[in-house]
DNA sequence: TTCGCCATGTAACTAGTTACATGATTCC
DNA sequence: GGAATCATGTAACTAGTTACATGGCGAA
């Protein structure tokens, strides 16, 4: 959310849409947490609410990233290790908001993580027919998602 | 759980192990989330609990599907078209206990809707360097899910 | 007149996390 | 002596869901 906000000022309804026709397929929250998170980021001083009064439309509430708040992105997308892989391609959607370094380290430190996992695959033997097939979608993926770092990486180095 | 919990009378320690060492990469809950999970099984009628004591070792409460907890992984497993792909593996994985033409549907259906998917993202012209990456990933992913489910498919099928 | 858009929320729930709390046994 | 294994749970929290609740405006 942090991310989205930081595009500018918006309401609950802008982000809303905005998360759906961008980072929809890394992470979509209902309009029901959507709402329920704004007011705790103004609680914790990442932003500002503004009340704004309209004729003919409901009145609305604007958000504002406060220097907390963009610190705080910039925070996240530098530091903490993404625990699933959406979470890795929600940091290099928002790559522009954190320094270009820091964002090469997180895919150099996924891809290695995902050289490990591949590894721990290997070893597997699988008891079932069944077993087998899902540890076979992992041998395949794993690849697929290293390719991608790699050339991920090229672009953002660019 | 339920699946898991189709293998035998079982603690939530065994449980555990067994997640882990079986469906992780799809599932994995903390301990404090399966010990949570597992009286409302009970309250539910789906399993019946039984307290073991022992010597020497703490006292166990083992749970055992019952006829209604068999009936209601089937009917999950058969019927409620899964929301992920990590849902859709652990479908796969826990296939022997429904019936093949059931699960052989839910990977239709959901080859159907990465069909679709597949043709939301080719729609989608990206705004920045950054989204382009993100879209690209998709549209590889796509196409590695639709091979591994054809396959799946004709193993599934034997 | 009906549908979609604008606009915000609450209530009640499920799912999941980390940290706290205990304690014997067995193996190295 | 110390670590791993066996064994269960509570507390306090974050994340997320569906359903309920309201209402005006503009376009087909």
């Amino acid at each position: 959310m942090l991310g989205l906000l930081a595009e500018g000022e918006r309401s609950g309804y802008d982000l809303l849409k905005r998360a759906e026709s961008s980072v929809a397929h890394m992470w979509s929250p209902a309009r029901s947490q959507l709402y329920a998170v704004l007011p705790r980021l103004v609680d914790a001083g990442l932003a500002r609410r503004r009340n704004v009064r309209q004729a003919s439309r409901p009145d609305k509430q604007l958000y504002k990233l406060t220097a907390a708040g963009r610190e705080a992105v910039r925070h996240w997308l530098e530091t903490a290790a993404p625990k699933t892989w959406d979470e890795l391609l929600l940091k290099v959607f928002f790559a522009r908001l954190c320094s270009r370094a820091a964002l090469l380290r997180q895919l150099d430190d996924y891809a290695e993580r995902q050289r490990e996992q591949l590894l721990e695959y290997e070893a597997i033997k699988p008891a079932t027919r069944h077993g087998a097939l899902t540890l076979q979608y992992g041998l395949e993926l794993v690849p697929v998602r290293l390719d991608w770092l790699a050339r991920a990486r090229k672009e953002l180095a660019r």
